[in-house]
DNA sequence: ATTCGGATTAGACAAAGTCAAAATTATAAA
DNA sequence: TTTATAATTTTGACTTTGTCTAATCCGAAT
């Protein structure tokens, strides 16, 4: 069910489809997130996006991912002490986390049951539940 | 089960039990840790401990913080992309995290139940679950 | 008193991220 | 086409959180 996106063409169809318009930034750093998805930094995807041509600069790379996260094409990873991760899968799933090497892994959700939580304080609604399960190599 | 950690010598003596060699700054450092307990920054720390008169400085505050946590006296909570918290109670449980506030609540682990999860990457042992559940105000 | 290791400190520094104002680009009107 | 207007991007200064190093301090134990 998890059609590819990874030209131009499909990126700024999925930007249009959350109601942005699709600049020549959006695009590359959308690009930049889909085409080989995996679990970035800001950082990270600035330098992926401007690694050939100078693309965007890097507060546009912090305004972008933040729309992304706003607009639900993305989800904020807050993992590391350092640095949020923003995972471009938007599925529901958790986390396998490698205290040492930083190393995050996906956990689909399915099969994963969690039980007995308390009710929520009273008025609030959730936003998601994050399952991290920290690891490390070793004994 | 839960003694009151409240006085200068009861931390002094928690941090003996821990080979913890107990100074002034670590004691007031504890002290603040454990005497209201709850989820609290670096920062916070700082403040609390130097509110009355100033007993410790910056990097003491971070060192101590670190000690504590490699001796198992308290726990990092990496939650809030801005900072870490540090949690005074290290029995297993598990957070309410509101988004929007920044509040932490905990969430006793006795009956929450984690099914299904998928064996560790080889070789790797697990440090940890954190489960957060994210919660905001209203509809 | 001197020594020595551990602990603390000041302050410079680094990394991640934010922000405001200017400059650029796109869109629409005239 | 010019002009106006709105949206987007950029620059670079700034903030926050945390780290690092070298100097100092402290507390035994000689
Ligand atoms: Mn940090
Ligand atoms: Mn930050
Ligand atoms: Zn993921
Ligand atoms: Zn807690």
């Amino acid at each position: 069910m998890d059609l590819r996106i990874h030209t131009r063409e499909s990126v700024a169809q999925m930007l249009r489809g959350r109601g942005i318009n699709p600049t020549h930034q959006r695009i590359e750093i959308g690009l930049a997130l889909f085409e080989n998805p995996r679990h970035s930094s800001a950082d990270e995807i600035l330098a992926l996006v401007n690694a050939r041509h100078t693309e965007a600069s890097k507060a546009t790379v912090y305004n972008t991912l933040k729309l992304f996260v706003e607009k639900g094409m993305v989800r904020e990873l807050i993992v590391d002490p350092n640095k949020v991760f923003y995972d471009s899968n938007t599925s529901v799933h958790h986390h396998f986390y490698d205290v040492i090497t930083g190393e995050l892994t996906d956990i689909p959700a399915e099969g994963v049951h969690i039980d007995g939580l308390p009710s929520l304080p009273p008025g609030s609604i959730t936003e998601g539940i994050d399952v991290i399960v920290r690891i490390r190599q070793g004994h």
